[in-house]
Formats: C-alpha cells, sequence, structure tokens
RNA sequence: GGUGUCGUGGCCGAGUGGCUAGGCAGUGGUCUGCAACACCAUCUACAGCGGUUCGAAUCCGCUCGACACCUCCA
C-alpha cells in the first residue's frame, strides 16, 4: 500500500551538457536511477570550489530522492593514475605527494579521503551508494585495456597503451561533448615535448609503463605501470552502473578531456555510449577567478569554519555556506565572498526563525494570504526546471512572509494547509536542500537551557511590569551577548539561539 | 589562435518577448517603555550600439568587457 511516488506526478527537465538542453528525464529502468559522478583525486586537502560541486549533486541525489527514485549514486576516489600532466614522464599526484612527504602512497591517501569525508559530512552531504577507489580496480582496467585493444583503438608503445583518437573519430565523434571537432584539436595543439610514444597529440593513456623508482606500480602485459585517469571512472561506472547508465555528473573543468574521453573509452570498449544525461555543475571562483589548487587561489572549508582567512571577517557555519551555494544555480559560476556570505546567513537565521514560528501557529477556519496548495507546486516547479534551487529558495521566503503575517494576525491559515505547509517547508529545507538547523540543540542540554531562558524571561517580565527597565534590559542585552536573542510579540516572550 | 559561457539595481543572485524573482543593505511607517524581531510601503536594473517585432532586458548582429576549457584541476 505504498503511497505513489511523487517521480510519477513530477516532470522533472535536466539540462543535458550533450545536447545543450533542457529534457525531459527519463530513466533507463523506471525508479531506478544510476549516477556517477567524478569524486576528488585524494592527493591533499579539498578546497571549497571542490566541495562545491560535490554539494551540487548532493542536491540533485537528494531530489531524486525525495521525488521517490531508488538511486545508486557511485562517487570514485583517484588515489592513483591522475598525473601531473601530460608529458611522457608526468608524475602521479598521489605518488609524488608521497615521495616529497617520505610517506607510503596510501597514507597519502588515507589522510586526505578521511579529510574529504570529514568536510562532506560537515556540509551534510549524504555519502553515495558505493565509493570505489581506482587502486581498488586495477585488474577491471587492464581487462578493458585489453578490449580496447581488440577492438582496435588503443595501441601498444614502449610498454604504454594510448587511447587512438583519430582511429576512434573514423567511426565515431570525438568531441562531441565539449563541442570540439578533431582537426581543429589537431591544428591548434600546442607544442608539448618528449611525446616520442604517442602515435598524436590527442591520444591518452590508457596504461603507462612506470620506472623501477616509481612507487606505485602494479604488474599488466604491457609493463610495470599504472592505469591513465580517464580510465578508472568508466571501469566503476561500467561495474557498478552498466554500459550505460542514466546520469553522470561532475565539474565543468572535467569536461574536456576527461568526460570526453571517458565518452571515447565506452564506446570504444562497449559499442555503445556510456550516458544518457551529462550534469556539469560549475566553479566557485575567489576574486572572480576559479578556485585552484595550482594557483593558490583558494580557501579551504576548515579556514571557513573558523575564519582564519583574511578575505573572511568571521568564520561560518558549514550550512550557511550550503545554503549561500544553493542559492545560486549549480550550472552558474558563483563568486565567493565575505559580504555574500554575511548577507546568506542572515537570510539563512530568518529562514530557520520562520520554521520555528510556523510549529507554533494557530490555525483558523481558513486560509487567507496564500495558496498553500498552488505554492507547494511552485516549489515542485522550481525543483523541476533543472534543480533550480535558487528560486525554490525565493518561493521559501514567501512561506516565510506569509508565516510571519499569520502570526502577525495579518493573515490566516487552515489546519489541514498549516500541515502541508509545515510538511513542505520541511521537507525542502532539511531533506531536499540539506540544510541543517544551526540554533537546534541536543535535547537534554535544550530542556535545561530553555528552562533557564524561560526563568530570565520571566524575571525580565516581572522588571518591566515594574517599569525597571535597566534591569529589563540588562536581561536582554547580556543574553543577546553570549547569542540568545529575545523577542517579544503580544503573545508574550519567545528566544532563539544566534 | 580554437571552443564555449556570461555581462541584471549598493552587494549577492533568478528569470522571462508584454504581468513584483528572492536574499542582504537603504528609506518611510506600524508594533514597542526604548529596541530587536516581525509586518506594511518604497527607492536604486537589465554592458554599449544597431536590427527584428505592435512591444525586447529577454530574439538577431556588431562592439567592448569578463570568465572557463584547449596542460593537472570539482
Amino acid at each position: 500500500m505504498a503511497a505513489t511516488p511523487l517521480y510519477k506526478t513530477q516532470e522533472l527537465k535536466i539540462y543535458n551538457s550533450i545536447s545543450g538542453q533542457k529534457e525531459v528525464f527519463i530513466p533507463l529502468t523506471e525508479g531506478n536511477i544510476g549516477m556517477y559522478v567524478c569524486g576528488p583525486t585524494v592527493y591533499s586537502n579539498v578546497h571549497l570550489g571542490n566541495c562545491r560541486t560535490f554539494i551540487s549533486f548532493d542536491l540533485v541525489f537528494r531530489y531524486l530522492k525525495h521525488l521517490g527514485y531508488k538511486v545508486r549514486y557511485v562517487r570514485n576516489i583517484t588515489d592513483a593514475g591522475h598525473l601531473e600532466n601530460d608529458a611522457d614522464e608526468g608524475e602521479d599526484k598521489v605518488a609524488k605527494k608521497a615521495r616529497l612527504e617520505q610517506l607510503e602512497p596510501m597514507e597519502i591517501v588515507q589522510r586526505y579521503t578521511l579529510d574529504f569525508h570529514h568536510v562532506m559530512s560537515k556540509f551534510n552531504t549524504i555519502a553515495p551508494s558505493i565509493e570505489p577507489t581506482a587502486t581498488g580496480h586495477i585488474v577491471e582496467q587492464i581487462e578493458i585495456i585489453k578490449t580496447i585493444i581488440d577492438n582496435g583503438f588503443a595501441y601498444v608503445s614502449n610498454g604504454s597503451v594510448y587511447f587512438d583518437v583519430q582511429k576512434f573519430n573514423e567511426t565515431n565523434n570525438y568531441g562531441k561533448l565539449s563541442g570540439r571537432n578533431l582537426e581543429d584539436m589537431i591544428a591548434n595543439t600546442r607544442e608539448l615535448s618528449a611525446q616520442t610514444d604517442k602515435k598524436n597529440p590527442q591520444d591518452f593513456a590508457l596504461w603507462k609503463r612506470a620506472d623501477p623508482q616509481h612507487i606505485m606500480r602494479w604488474p599488466s602485459p604491457w609493463s610495470d605501470g599504472f592505469p591513465g585517469w580517464h580510465l578508472e571512472c568508466t571501469v566503476m561506472s561500467t561495474k557498478y552502473l552498466g554500459e550505460r547508465f542514466d546520469i553522470h555528473g561532475g565539474g565543468m573543468d572535467l569536461k574536456f578531456p576527461h568526460h570526453e574521453c571517458e565518452i571515447a573509452q565506452g564506446e570504444a570498449a562497449c559499442g555503445q555510449t556510456p550516458v544518457n544525461y551529462w550534469m556539469h555543475a560549475n566553479m566557485l571562483t575567489l576574486n572572480s577567478k576559479k578556485m585552484s589548487k595550482s594557483t593558490g587561489n583558494t580557501i579551504s572549508p576548515e579556514e571557513l569554519f573558523t575564519g582564519h582567512n583574511s578575505v573572511l571577517d568571521k568564520p561560518f557555519d558549514p550550512s550557511i555556506v550550503r545554503f549561500f551555494m544553493m542559492q545560486a544555480h549549480y550550472r552558474s559560476i558563483l563568486d565567493f565572498s565575505n559580504d555574500a556570505l554575511e548577507a546568506s546567513e542572515k537570510g539563512f537565521n530568518r529562514l530557520m526563525d520562520a520554521l520555528h514560528v510556523v510549529e507554533r501557529l494557530e490555525a483558523s477556519s481558513k486560509s487567507e494570504g496564500l495558496d498553500v496548495a498552488a505554492w507547494r507546486s511552485e516549489c515542485y516547479e522550481a525543483m523541476n526546471d533543472d534543480f533550480n534551487s535558487p528560486i525554490l529558495i525565493a518561493k521559501l521566503f514567501d512561506a516565510v512572509k506569509f508565516i510571519n503575517s499569520v502570526k502577525e494576525q495579518k493573515a490566516s491559515i487552515s489546519n489541514d494547509d498549516l500541515e502541508l505547509l509545515r510538511e513542505t517547508m520541511k521537507g525542502f529545507i532539511f531533506d531536499v536542500l540539506g540544510l541543517v538547523d544551526s540554533n537546534e540543540v541536543s535535547s537534554d542540554v535544550g530542556d535545561k537551557l530553555s528552562g533557564t531562558v524561560e526563568l530570565l524571561i520571566k524575571l525580565r517580565a516581572e522588571a518591566r511590569a515594574n517599569k525597571d527597565f535597566a534591569t529589563s534590559d540588562k536581561i536582554r542585552d547580556e543574553l543577546l551577548e553570549i547569542g540568545i536573542q529575545l523577542k517579544d510579540s503580544r503573545e508574550g516572550t519567545t528566544f532563539l539561539l544566534n
């Protein structure tokens, strides 16, 4: 007797990067979705820009689940194969870090994987269903390389294996995702030194031979070496989601060459294109420039939570940061600044306040001031339109205004509508947007705290009744200083934690 | 040089061929012992220049500017 899943009544549209259009989303198997998102390379701490992508896809994951879909969400950990550059002597990022810090590569991997998980949980992202690692899938990677060679789309050169892009392009289309064509790429390829092993500069590595002094090497039919970066995603998505699956996500900067290469590998190995809907999350910028480790233009989540960075005036709660990100669309560039974050913080607090107000609201015989059912539909319409969280948030603020008006007795709400309003607000704020009420304190502490504050409120009320405003203001102001704000209304005084 | 995206009011950020986005900040009012909160009202817009159209900030062209990818990057 399960209720009808929401997805049967909602029409979700997703902007598909490969077509450049919003398309009605139809999963391969009704009610089930396979989603793959390119995860981090764990050779250093994640920065806030990295986080935006994962928070964006957390929104996608959450909304799909909210609609009643069963989602298998795979997000990999790149712990091998990611090279410093594209030259033959390009060094593996993890191996390089291990060499520099004189640690085992897996110590590097462990350290930064733990950091990544810690930060992701701070941002209240839901863990993926499967989080596979590249090093855990070396065997599968070797197998798929064999298949691609057998199919004639790769060649062995000096112990390494390269994908033959020109050969592939004769029967398939290399560049369809990023809107490039091979002739242009050939014509505009920059001069790179030491590319002796490749037939053509556009070719990319499936397997790289490693010198004996390299610390991350695995045996293969071609050499002791390591797999190419693009390959792991093809292998792991295929293994856990099938040769063809619904959604593939990642940062905009991975569109080319990484995702283009994934398409080529998938088509070369399996004879069909791997992904139905390609989704790309846009960049977080700092000073209008992309956050990037290599340029040092970054801010770390830790700096944000502690406020220890020159661009920050104060620390910010992870939920504020998440809310700030949700106020922009995932396909838009978002510029990070202290001022923007402070504005978000105030808005966020107003939203949370309203959530407390709506719990205590009294129903009337009829609703006046907002058509709750229509408003609810508009919330869904916003999210159905390619996960438009900024519109959703605007709608939520419409409700905030209405809730406060009801409190002020300038509007009214029926019992049924009140229930629907509460349920919808909480559903979107907590389940879909993944925000956390930072005012919430653990119930045990909360009970004792509210008892204490209620006592002070009572004392203040007595002082006010006696026109002892010095005492009443002292209570109000000093409570505010420790982050407890008193709110007077005609029903009496309530408090909020700031 | 190639490919693509974007340029919205004091700030951040949506959206649309004709109807208020929203948040923050500002202004005037209501409420209050004074405030805060909240509510009501209100002010700053669609880079520039042409074109299409009854009508464009929204479509087209050009100019200027910014950003991203083409090399590792979420």
